[in-house]
DNA sequence: TTATAACCTCTACAATGTAACACTAATGAT
DNA sequence: ATCATTAGTGTTACATTGTAGAGGTTATAA
């Protein structure tokens, strides 16, 4: 099973699409968890997905702007998306009939 | 940030609620995700959620019945719901509009 | 020719996930 | 009585994931 940076990191490369590329995936991934996602952590997990063969990269052109480097592309294999689909089917089954929100208006201890 | 197992555990304990203890969570969780949960996974998980203060556990009474041992309870506290909502958030966030299911009829490599 | 911007790589370590095996305490059957 | 069966829990060790830090490349802008 994959763990749940590796989801966050295959669902936000999916929904970029054909703009999935290393620091896209990192801002995308920073929006949905709403706390920074450390570079280091970005490409080693990406390192080992596409080590088990979830996901796919390559090298890009470098564009003609500013900091125009070479950008890491990502694609989401069939296998990737079964993986995540199965992760996904899990939380939503376990979670059904659950609202976490709005259990106590002020959190206590 | 929770993992997902640990997620399992707290979200299958909340729903059980009054009946939540190591067994039960443990066929909830079988349920859920559709694969065998060791008995090794359980309880180490257990321990370390009650170490983080996510939950909180003690042993109940032996039930006068074939194999009534105690059983070890387990309620999810405040703190417990607040890390489950974070991370229920953040995957739905990452998800949404996305459909994993029924991407292709025949799962191809 | 130096600053700044946008990206990627590598290394090491901490936290989580997982299985195997062992153990306890009750009932039911012979 | 004693032995199998059922329902539970605990411990240890190791594999897999999660995460940060520091450094390196290639481009434009000043």
């Amino acid at each position: 099973m994959i763990g749940e940076f590796e989801y966050l990191l295959i669902a936000a490369s999916h929904r970029l699409g054909e703009d999935a590329y290393g620091a896209s995936i990192r801002r995308e991934v920073e929006a949905a968890t709403e706390r920074p996602c450390s570079i280091g952590s970005l490409y080693t997990t990406l390192d080992r997905l596409e080590a088990k063969g979830l996901v796919t990269t390559w090298m890009g052109e470098a564009t003609s702007q500013r900091g125009g480097r070479a950008k890491r592309m990502v694609t989401v294999t069939a296998k990737g998306i079964e993986a995540a689909s199965i992760f996904y089917r899990a939380i939503s089954k376990v979670s059904r009939d659950i609202s976490w929100e709005a259990q106590c208006p002020l959190s206590q201890e």
